[in-house]
RNA sequence: GCGGGCGUGAUGGAAUGGUAGACAUACCAGACUUAAAAUCUGGAGGCCGUAUGGCCGUGCGGGUUCAAGUCCCGCCGCCCGCACCA
């Protein structure tokens, strides 16, 4: 009896496969191409179980789609730009670049023992001159079309360090490095113009069939269509009118004051001469400028001593405040405010004691508003008591509608489409990303570069010992020609988002080596992409940035029509998670936990020392809880097909699965037990006849009817389920030969997109021809998977209490017989008639007494 | 604060509006063994009952339906995203 050994069997098949090229995308006219591709990986040079778990589930929709007659392209790279990198740079020193490249020869190491059926060869990294340099005439070309412009954006600014931060560095407020409150600065930076686009990003939304409806819902929210009022306010000063926007301009009459924004222009003008107000909006400034950091912040308010008159009537005066609450990116940057109609409105003003007018009331109830705002529902009636447009009830829609309506008509507004959604500011003033490829001249002004001249490279000389951006420091690669005029210039040191970087890798893999961003033939062979897989958390800046992309590429020539939406089939997998195993000092509840690994732990207690660990319920895997477990030494102990098997057995592919030791093992166990099935079926003799041929093989093609459907529609657990079924049946079958030769190779060729070194050896081992990742998937023959009999539940007033065995094409009158015959039945009943009788035939019986 | 998602046995989870708990883990019992490991077989939502069986049960409270984990309304709890993390 031979044993099973994957460590053995998995180098083996993966040196077949490479040999074989069995993974190389090939294009063939007699097949239909599919292109399957996971998110690609930021190179932190340790692969962890997520990657495991979404490479698992693009392999096996890649392996499967091969067994059915499909050209497959699975390429992979690196998504190698990006902050890490420099972190890495300050914090140990190095070179970015030699940390990421090296980084991704570890990481390639890692996967490759996974048995990805991935083509290698398409390899790249984002921080390849090669993709950059492309990168860059992409970006060139998508400034002559106009998709690219400066202005003035806002920034974290670590006041001691005298560096732009990122969010994640700023934490309660406060520098990560120096500890300094953090400002928001303006700076001028680069945007794309994806504004231009909210109206075709957010219908196209409607074409997007084969996406979750979660993520088009959160692209639509995030988008933000608001249909609304703008109109100004006239000043009594007579100064320049604020104009305003409202999407509620029904609570006019309800208006207490105008807000602006504290970088509104009437603000930073005021603020000149009134001491107050700019310490105040220095104040306002102060924090992050995260959506989250401004709408929590408290709300602060500063009178600007100016007064507007009220549009619907000259001699109502109201008072203009600066509000650290209102965005100056969205709408006018001013607003008025109705307190008794939205709720932090209200909080404002009860702190500044301001006053509060009610306009709506519900229908039952007129109570004034107090510390609780009554919103309009939109779709509900309410009494409009401070009417002005004609209507004494409305929905909250027909007042807006009817607002907008009159406002326009008397002349002092209009109503106007808003979009939540902002440019995409790429700017980035760091080192490591893409450098933008134009030159600042004295004469010429903003000069793009040359496309001969590109890539503009990363230069490697140089150091982080100082905080700020290298570039701007670098001796020799700031200074160059004008592209333009020839003289002395100035390099552009701002670098591009990695957002930029992996909004368009999915279309450099059609042709990953041409000289220019994309090759048309390629490209519109191999796109779209027909199932994209990735985490929940790209579910907007990555897929909205992409969509955007892809229009743009399409403008710009660089790709056709047909994939200006480039995802046809977007899957969104969960997370990985694990228990989190602590123990404090003794006797100190307060002290802070000691985190342990899980390989530390077992049975609830340290091996090393014995000590009761506590443990805290799964959380999403991560290194400063410990809660990790390593591929590699996963692959080390079972083998990959038992990490692959795993990841897919537990849990929907949406949701989180929760990586256990115990769970581990009994993939391990399964797999041993499948060997064994096929070591036992190879050792039986040829002519032998058993019973139940019958029953193992209709079990075998039902098997292959729910593994072919849980694979189609991501239902891997479902499939696995079927499979540990099947299994068990094979497992004690009395079959002859012949049919437990077939259904143990039927049952590798079902497995072999989600173990498929096993399932080669076991294809092998019953002389299957070829390789198992050739063979065509088999079919299930819809006579084999008939049962002549089924049985049917009966339920009395909904509630099971008996059930029958029937001919699977007995009619429903006949079926209504026997169950009103049923023993159960007849008791229930009483001797009376059953007041209905519900029967769906193949399901069930409801009898209603 | 805004937006999104999820709540089912001890645990992960299954269930086109149609037998709730498939499959797996943990647990218990049995077989094999001198013993252990490995392997195999069986049990099991809770409560009551020797048992046939009965009652309760999918976060909480209502509703629609012959029938609700699933659909509707209102709560509660947890998780995720919020534009410079990738």
């Amino acid at each position: 009896m031979s044993r099973y050994s994957a460590n053995e069997i998995e180098a083996k098949w993966q040196q077949s496969w490479d040999q074989a090229e069995t993974f190389l995308a090939t294009r063939n006219d007699d097949k239909p191409k599919y292109y399957v591709l996971e998110m690609f990986p930021y190179p932190s040079g340790r692969i962890h179980m997520g990657h495991v778990r979404n490479y698992t589930m693009g392999d096996v929709i890649a392996r499967y789609k091969l067994a059915t007659g499909h050209n497959v392209l699975h390429p992979m790279g690196w998504d190698a730009f990006g902050m890490p990198a420099e972190n890495a740079a300050m914090a140990i020193g190095g070179h970015p670049k030699d940390w990421t490249y090296s980084n991704i020869a570890d990481m390639r190491n890692q996967m490759k023992p996974l048995g990805m059926s991935i083509d290698w060869s398409r390899e790249f990294a984002t921080c390849d001159p090669e993709y950059y340099g492309q990168q860059q005439a992409l970006f060139l070309d998508m400034m002559e079309k106009g998709l690219v412009y400066r202005k003035n954006a806002i920034v974290n600014w670590d006041p001691e360090d005298m560096t732009v931060l990122a969010n994640e560095q700023v934490e309660q407020g406060r520098g990560w490095r120096s500890g300094a409150l953090v400002e928001r600065r303006e700076l001028t930076q680069w945007f794309f113009k994806i504004s231009d686009y909210s109206d075709e990003l957010l219908s196209a939304l409607d074409g997007l069939d084969d996406w979750p409806a979660k993520v088009k819902l959160m692209q639509a929210n995030w988008i933000g269509k608001s249909r609304g009022l703008q109109f100004g306010f006239e000043r009594v000063d007579g100064g320049d009118p604020i104009e305003v926007y409202t999407t509620r301009p029904d609570t006019l009459m309800g208006a207490s004051f105008v807000g602006i924004s504290p970088d509104h222009p009437i603000a930073k003008h005021l603020e000149k001469n009134n001491p107050a107000l700019a310490a105040f909006n220095i104040e306002a400034r102060k924090g992050g400028t995260t959506e989250e950091a401004i709408e929590t912040a408290e709300k602060l308010g500063f009178d600007t001593g100016l007064r507007v008159r009220h549009p619907l009537n000259p001699n109502w005066e109201l008072p203009v405040w600066v509000a650290n609450f209102i965005l100056m990116d969205y709408g006018t940057g001013a607003i008025f405010a109705c307190p008794a109609h939205d709720q932090r409105d209200l909080d404002f003003c009860r702190k500044y004691d301001l006053p509060v007018t009610d306009t709506f009331f519900a229908l039952d109830d007129n109570t004034p508003v107090d510390r609780t705002a009554f919103v309009p529902p939109k779709t509900e009636k309410v009494n409009w008591v401070n009417h002005f447009a004609g209507l004494e009830t409305a929905t909250g829609q027909e007042a807006i509608d009817l607002t907008i309506d009159f406002a326009e008509t008397a002349g002092w507004g209009k109503g106007v489409t808003q979009y939540r959604l902002r440019d995409w500011g790429l700017s980035r003033q760091r080192y490591w990303g893409c450098p933008i490829p134009v030159v600042h001249c004295a004469d010429c002004g903003v000069v793009p570069e040359n496309k001969q001249n590109l890539p503009v490279q990363l230069p490697d000389d140089v150091s982080f010992d100082m905080p700020g951006n290298p570039l701007d420091r670098h001796p020799t690669w700031r200074n160059c020609a004008c592209p333009n005029c020839g003289n002395d210039a100035l390099r552009e040191t701002d670098t591009m988002d990695t957002f930029v970087d992996s909004s368009w890798y999915f279309i450099r893999f059609t042709a990953p080596r041409a000289d220019t961003p994309t090759d048309r033939d390629e490209a519109n062979y191999w796109m779209n992409v027909d199932q994209y897989i990735g985490g929940v958390e790209h579910a907007i800046l990555h897929l909205l940035y992409s969509r955007f992309f892809a229009r743009a590429m399409q403008i710009t020539g660089h790709l056709e029509e047909k994939s200006s939406e480039p995802f046809n089939a977007l899957f969104t997998q969960g997370m990985v998670t694990h228990e989190i195993y602590q123990t404090r000092k003794a006797g100190d509840t307060k002290a802070r936990p000691i985190y342990h690994l899980p390989e530390e732990v077992k049975d609830g207690k340290l091996i090393a020392t014995g000590e009761t660990v506590e443990i805290i319920p799964s959380a999403k895997m991560s290194k400063s809880k410990k809660n990790v477990v390593d591929p590699i030494s996963i692959i080390a102990t079972y083998g990959a097909d038992t990490a692959r098997w795993f990841v897919l057995s537990d849990s929907p592919p949406e949701r989180d699965v929760e990586w256990t030791a115990s769970g581990a093992e009994a993939a391990y166990r399964h797999l041993n037990r499948v060997w064994n099935i096929c070591d036992r079926v190879g050792t039986m003799d040829k002519t032998a006849l058993g019973s139940g041929d019958d029953d193992l093989l209709r079990a075998m093609h039902k098997t292959i009817h729910d593994v072919t459907m849980g694979v189609e529609t991501f239902g891997f657990n479902a499939a696995i389920a079927k499979l540990y079924g099947f299994t068990g049946i094979l497992q004690k079958s009395k079959a002859g030969y012949t049919a437990q030769h077939e259904a143990i190779k039927t049952l590798a060729q079902l497995m072999a997109p989600m173990t498929p070194h096993l399932a080669e050896e076991i294809w092998a081992h019953q002389g299957g021809i070829g390789l198992i990742a050739n063979a065509p998937w088999p079919v299930a023959d819809p006579a084999m998977m008939v049962e002549d009999s089924v049985t049917l539940p009966i339920q009395i007033n909904g509630k099971r209490r008996a059930e029958i065995t029937v001919s699977k094409d007995l009619g429903k009158a006949a079926i209504e017989t026997i169950a009103l015959g049923e023993p159960a039945v007849i008791k229930a009943l009483a001797g009376g008639a059953p007041k209905k009788v519900i029967v769906v035939p193949g399901r069930i019986v409801n009898v209603v007494v």
